[in-house]
DNA sequence: ACATTTTACTTCATCAGTGAAATATGATTT
DNA sequence: AAATCATATTTCACTGATGAAGTAAAATGT
């Protein structure tokens, strides 16, 4: 269905790198499917994907705790985005902000008790649909897409800098 | 650096598909990335994502026609958001939109020549970028992807009428 | 020591996308 | 002929993301 489009395009335009081109609408398509299953499955929470990545995020750090500026890098979101996040978490209890005391230009960022354990409790629901995604893919099949999408995901960030296309 | 965050959460919490859930982060890495790349080639031109999904599938008909309802399935938009599309393309003159002759309920939207010519000068400088994505992919790795790709689509197809997680 | 620049966030205004409900119009069924 | 269904548009309220400007603290230059 898609493909014939970019068929019949490439006939008209056969300059047109149709293998590429078909792989990207393949990866946007994907991604774009897999990002709302992951939303479907946060909603019930009242998480959209930035929250839950950047509570994932304190969640898997040692000590439990960040600052918004690591937390954008990290979730590579806005300053913007990431104090509305830290916002809302702060106000479900699930995060503390708190003022550096070496440097009182930061902020401090750790999960609470209460968040590790909503961390907890919400992740393991969603192990079965995890692991339904991939059910028919061998060892190796798990093993090349993950060095294809890696070698893709480095070309990509090559690429970022240029300028206007 | 994301490893590492999987791996930590993995150890406090090891029921986890680790692997499985490694692979959803990359392939939703690398589709927001891809997506950015491919608005930032298409700001220049005054177009987003949905704009250009939406054109390009009317570019690749025979006939450069479709109806709203149709490019709403297509493009996986809702009808409220192809309604705004279809008036920002109409208004730049690249499509038209009319009535249909046979059932007069339904819009009939097509291609302008100038739709197409915009669609033909556009796409070219694109190119370079899509191949050097792939510079380094084996013909092997490509059908691999391709392969995989369309295999976790088909999973995430399956997935998807379920109920809440 | 003071002035400037840089860094780290926050606030505010704005915009694109979404979903639900209301409307208009035309087709289909009974 | 009336009720029902289908197609598309409009309006509205809302969420999430973003850019520009503002504030405060620290680092740096002179």
């Amino acid at each position: 269905m898609m493909n014939e489009g970019i068929e019949r395009v490439s006939q008209i335009i056969p300059q047109m790198p149709a293998v590429e081109a078909r792989l990207c609408r393949l990866m946007l398509m994907v991604g774009s499917s897999l990002e709302e299953e992951l939303e479907f499955k946060l909603k019930p929470h009242k998480l959209n994907h930035s929250d839950f990545l950047t509570l994932m995020i304190l969640y898997s750090r040692p000590d439990g705790s960040s600052t918004p500026g690591e937390l954008c890098e990290f979730a590579t979101q806005g300053a913007t985005n990431m104090t509305r996040i830290t916002n809302a978490l702060v106000k479900r209890g699930l995060i503390t902000r708190g003022a550096s005391a070496e440097d009182r230009r930061r902020v401090l960022i750790r999960i609470t008790a209460a968040g590790k354990r909503f961390v907890q409790k919400m992740l393991p629901p969603m192990f079965p649909r995890v692991s339904a995604m991939f059910a028919d893919f061998s060892d190796a099949d798990k093993r090349n897409l993950s060095r294809l999408l890696g070698k893709l995901a480095h070309n990509l960030d090559q690429l970022d800098p240029d300028t206007q296309p």
